[in-house]
DNA sequence: GCTAAATGTTGAT
DNA sequence: TCAACCTTTAGCT
């Protein structure tokens, strides 16, 4: 279930298990079949995690880009691979390992400029290296949009899925629906650094925690109810203060908040 | 067993 | 603004 954390992940999944070795590719499906025999048998050199993107590096430049949409999965398991079964797009296998995709919006074939150019697209991503927040800044702060729309433009911030839209808007007291040039330049500093935080909590860990400080969150010590405070909590009382927590469309997804701890 | 919804994006209207 | 993509799961029956 794919915001950046997971990409940045499964990206780290497949370094580890196919890093350096020779790998088949397939597709028995079939949606991916021309793709796939470009790529079997070549070297998996590295991979990389933009946003929501997923790229994995082969012999000659050869990129596979990997965009998991809504419902995508990787699946990974130890060989022997199991019988293909279902709409299995792709799958590679090599090292002791396979990983076996379905469901993803985009499989295919990429050369450097065409990764780079998917790379362009997209605004700074608090997952990366040494993320620079000056573009989303930028944005924000020319824009009449509401906080609640820009933040699920991957143009803007990249990797920020309806989950974190909704927790990193509570947890910074913040309405959804004030427009991003009324945020002031310490609320988006702060906003920002939190967003990192939590975005590595659900790095390491794997789900997103966003009830506990994000230094603290471990797997499996948060219920799985506790672990938001508004998102999918709509009716139930705020944690913070017993509203019940509002929701509504916006940009298209279920918008959760608290109407009395993110007034205005 | 069936239906709706889901951590997303694109392209047509 | 909406349908399409294509898969899993939760919540019904």
């Amino acid at each position: 279930m794919p915001e950046g954390h997971t990409i940045h992940r499964l990206a780290r999944e497949h370094g580890a298990r196919f890093s350096g070795t020779a790998v088949s590719v397939s597709s028995p499906q079939g949606r991916f079949a021309e793709g796939a025999a470009l790529l079997d048998g070549r070297i998996l050199e590295r991979t990389d995690a933009y946003g929501k993107h997923l790229f994995l590096g082969f012999t000659e430049q050869r990129w596979l880009h990997v965009h998991l949409g809504l419902y995508g999965t990787w699946t990974f398991g130890s060989l022997p691979a199991p019988v293909p079964r279902g709409a299995l797009r792709c799958r590679v296998a090599g090292n002791g390992s396979y990983a076996d995709l379905r469901g993803a919006t985009a499989c295919e074939l990429v050369t450097p400029v065409e990764k780079s150019l998917i790379e362009a697209r997209l605004g700074p991503d608090p997952l990366r290296r040494r993320p620079d927040p000056e573009p989303a800044w930028a944005r924000l702060s020319r824009s009449r949009t509401a906080i609640g729309q820009l933040l699920m433009d991957q143009g803007v911030v990249a990797g920020v899925g309806n989950v974190y839209r909704a927790e990193v808007l509570f947890r910074a007291r913040l309405s959804p629906f004030r427009a991003g040039q009324t945020v002031g330049r310490p609320e988006f500093d702060a906003m920002w650094s939190d967003l990192g935080s939590v975005m590595r909590a659900g790095l390491r860990s794997g789900r997103i925690v966003t009830t506990l400080p994000p230094h603290r969150s471990r797997t499996g010590r948060v219920r799985q109810e506790d672990a938001h405070y508004v998102y999918r909590r709509a009716g139930q009382p705020c944690r913070a203060c017993g509203t019940p927590v509002a929701t509504q469309v916006m940009a298209g997804r279920n918008l959760f908040w608290c109407p009395s701890c993110q007034a205005g």
